[in-house]
RNA sequence: AGCGAGGUAGGGUAGCCAGGAGUGCCCGCCGGGCUCAUAACCCGGAGAUCGGUGGUUCAAAUCCACCCCUCGCUACCA
């Protein structure tokens, strides 16, 4: 049996869950989904990032310790992550003891390796944004965000020799050009790459609340070195299921945090020498009604509020829909209800309202001879899937939808009666049990709400053929409701 | 400034890497068909000098050069 290792980012917990995280664990469930699918034994990771002067700061303003403070917030994102169905195998805390004994282990073999040393970190320090500038970033010698006076700090410190990894970093993306995906994104981080690497201060004294640097007390790990190495403890490296499921075969992460996936991480890999993992995918930004999304302007959609109003389903739907992945695309409230209109409603839940209409008006024997898997070539579909398309996985399955709502007309559905009726409602049934099970990783509850009108059994993708039709229709009313686009009018 | 991405009908996209009639898809618009279906579905139509200029070629949206415009990234911000 293939394995498949699968995770989101863990997300750090001074904020909490928006639009972002939640698109970024849709996806990656999706994956995560399909492969179970395939049959693969999956295992599907993600967690939050609990360390950090930020999070001590969110803390103490909320007159909490750190840890009561984080307990709430990770709970928070567990919560959010059953409701929306994610089915994650493990949740990883950064304050889980199990964690922070690999990272003291995974930090002793590259310290036992040579490639930590005591240096001096000398940045400037913006005190009201709390934030950490570099010379580059400086505007007019201000800070880039506030533009407000920055000072110089220096403090001691250990730093990793990620110089010393450039050549072999540059030679692991030339061996796997799909290493960073999608390739327009490769380019910017392999270019900085070959620009040259400042060795990675790893260490902080200012800060209190982190995971203990064991071979100098009183530094504590830089949370970015912690954070990462979650995708080990989440499978008790050394021992645990290491063995069985790394490398991971894909880290999903946002653009932003690509940098640290695909440059810093296997680094720190082949230091410990441990194998690099397969892919890093980075996937594009959400804006907000066309308007960039970000703490500062607070326009963030809450995606409670969306699926409590529209159904986690058409919210999945969307994130696939509305953008290819890896892409940048626009959030809006009148295009989801203009898709779930269109396509949830109008193609999807009319085509499988008006078959099982006919379905149930039948009488006779529901068998004939396929015709409406023409065109339907599930193996491009599965390629698809293992290249990360879902944008035109998902086109392929509408296509799908489509054929088989025209299908009706083309046969006249309605005009037929005894075997030919049969042989068209045949068709219909199988095209639609099929398509419930390519789209169930996409839209679970959808699938399953079709799946039980169908009266047929939980199938994987090896039942995407058409045989014979074994189900016990029953007709439950409309899969999806339309919604008013009076205030959301898009296109006028 | 450097690096990267993109500019294709009213809107959104695919096509470009491996040149071959502007070819496709979605929304919107116009017309028709149908009545199994939530005014849903199906068919047809209008609408594009494929950002600009020049070049290579029998042939360029596609390759090359230059220019214009838009947007990202530039590391210890998780």
């Amino acid at each position: 049996m293939a394995k498949f290792y699968i995770t989101t980012p863990i997300y750090y917990v001074n904020d909490k869950p928006h639009i972002g995280h939640t698109y970024t664990t849709t996806m990656a469930d999706i994956f995560a989904r399909w492969h179970r699918l395939l049959g693969d034994d999956v295992f599907f990771l993600t967690g939050t990032d609990e360390h950090g002067e930020k999070v001590q700061k969110a803390a103490e303003k909320q007159g909490l310790g750190p840890e009561e403070f984080v307990d709430a917030m990770a709970a928070q994102f567990m919560e959010r992550w059953k409701g929306f169905g994610i089915t994650n195998d493990v949740f990883m805390r950064t304050t889980d003891p199990q964690h922070e004994r690999t990272v003291k282990d995974f930090i002793k073999k590259i310290y036992d390796a040579g490639d930590i040393y005591k240096g001096e970190y000398e940045g400037w320090y913006c005190t009201p944004d709390e934030t950490f500038v570099t010379e580059l970033q400086l505007k007019d010698g201000k800070c880039p965000y506030c533009g407000r006076e920055v000072r110089k700090v220096k403090e001691e410190s250990y730093f990793f020799r990620l110089g010393k990894y450039q050549q072999m970093l540059l030679d692991l993306y030339d061996r796997n050009p799909d290493f960073l995906s999608p390739r327009f994104r490769a380019m910017e981080t392999i270019n900085r790459v070959k620009e040259g690497l400042n060795d990675l201060s790893i260490t902080r004294k200012s800060v209190k609340w982190g995971i203990e640097f064991e071979q100098d007390k009183g530094n504590v790990l830089y949370v970015w070195l912690d954070a990462l190495i979650n995708y080990l403890s989440a499978l008790k490296w050394p021992d645990g299921t290491f063995e069985d499921f790394w490398p991971a075969d894909v880290h999903v992460v946002g653009k932003d945090i690509a940098w640290f996936h695909a440059v810093i991480w296997p680094a720190l890999l082949m230091s410990a020498g441990i194998e690099p993992p397969k892919k890093v995918f980075s996937h594009g930004w959400w804006t907000i009604e066309g308007r960039k999304m970000g703490k500062s302007l607070g326009n963030a959609v809450d995606p409670v509020d969306i699926t409590r109003k529209y159904g986690v389903d058409a919210l999945r739907y969307y994130f696939v829909r509305e953008m290819p992945f890896g892409e940048d695309g626009d959030f809006s409230e009148g295009k989801l209800i203009a898709r779930i209109n269109g396509e949830l409603v109008d193609d999807l839940g009319n085509l499988v309202y008006r078959s099982l209409t006919l379905a149930e008006r039948f009488g006779g024997n529901i068998t004939g001879t396929p015709e409406l898997d023409r065109g339907l070539d599930i193996e491009n579909i599965k390629g698809l899937m293992q290249k990360l398309d879902t944008f035109n996985a998902i086109e392929a399955i509408w296509e799908q939808v489509r054929r088989t709502n025209r299908y009706i007309n083309e046969k006249q559905a309605w005009k037929l009666s005894g075997e030919q009726l049969g042989n068209v409602i045949y068709n219909l049934l199988e095209s639609i049990r099929v398509i419930s099970i390519l789209l169930s990783p996409f839209m679970p509850e959808t699938s399953e709400k079709i799946r039980v009108q169908l009266g047929v059994e939980k199938q994987g993708l090896n039942h995407c053929g058409f045989g014979e039709f074994r189900g016990k229709v029953s007709k439950q009313g409309h899969l999806f409701e339309k919604f008013s686009r009076e205030k959301h009018s898009e296109n006028p």
